[in-house]
DNA sequence: ATCTTCTGTTTACAAACGTAAACTTAAATC
DNA sequence: GATTTAAGTTTACGTTTGTAAACAGAAGAT
């Protein structure tokens, strides 16, 4: 009876979740399709993911005939946002910067891409700060270890 | 007998990694006392998680006296980028920088970390491409969706 | 009307995870 | 030396995840 909406996707659900976002409305036998090539996974299992995911409130269905056509009830980009959020949940503030970075210079990047990076940063120096507080527990981070 | 290093480690384990991380080399009652007061975990709960990172190969032990010390395998570093390599690797090429994008606006950034992003943004100009190839599967992005 | 075939739902089961108590052993103390 | 105590190891157990077969019901075909 969970309508809430839960945004814990394992790495197999996401994997579903791709298929959806790319099309927008999906029958099941078309992301079965799609998974049985990447990911070789046989129908059952990417039913069980699909159930899964409804009952987690991450899709939406529509009756159509006698099949289901699904649907993201989160957009993709929520979903990536909110994750990556979560990851840096584990990273202390103040690395968050070097650690993009880090992540950049290793990323195949467009000249549009850097383009729009450059104009985000151009317009985050309004209000950068002198130095990123951290955030993290005492004993978590070098910033703040207790050196008995 | 697994001897190989293993880099999938739970949200969990993260926190234990992260004190170990601070410290260099900690001992276990460190680790109980930081991880009792952040997650509010028995020292039972802690020591599982320590020596399910010692059997994964994550951590080091140094006998010293009646108890060890422990020391990561893996850095920090490391780790966090293998890290978010995985994360990205759900999301299709085309649009890591975008999301990067999203991020960045999100996050507190000190004057030195915005000249830092902007000294890899400028050095990554020159190996830029036109267009950042889409990685995906038939059917699992936007750049790729065969519509039946 | 009956049979076949989709498609969604139930059930299954092992491995991983979160959480922790119990046990054991060696060191420290009395 | 006997006892207490701290630290690592074993055992425990419910939940989540990965993987899938079995089953049920409805739509389509004969």
């Amino acid at each position: 009876m969970t309508t809430e909406t839960d945004f814990k996707v394992t790495d197999s659900e996401w994997e579903v979740m791709r298929v959806v976002w790319a099309h927008g409305k999906v029958s099941s036998k078309e992301i079965i399709n799609v998974l049985e090539q990447k990911m070789g996974w046989k129908p059952g299992t990417t039913k069980t993911f699909i159930g899964r995911l409804v009952s987690k409130g991450m899709l939406d269905t529509e009756k159509e005939g006698r099949r289901y056509l699904y649907s993201a009830k989160v957009s993709k980009n929520e979903f990536v946002r909110h994750s990556l959020g979560e990851f840096f949940s584990h990273v202390c503030n103040k690395e968050v910067g070097k650690t993009m970075a880090d992540v950049l210079s290793a990323a195949t990047l467009s000249h549009r891409d850097i383009a729009l990076l450059q104009e985000v940063l151009e317009a985050k120096k309004e209000h950068a700060v002198e130095e990123v507080p951290c955030n993290c527990v005492p004993g978590q981070c070098h910033c703040n270890v207790d050196h008995h």
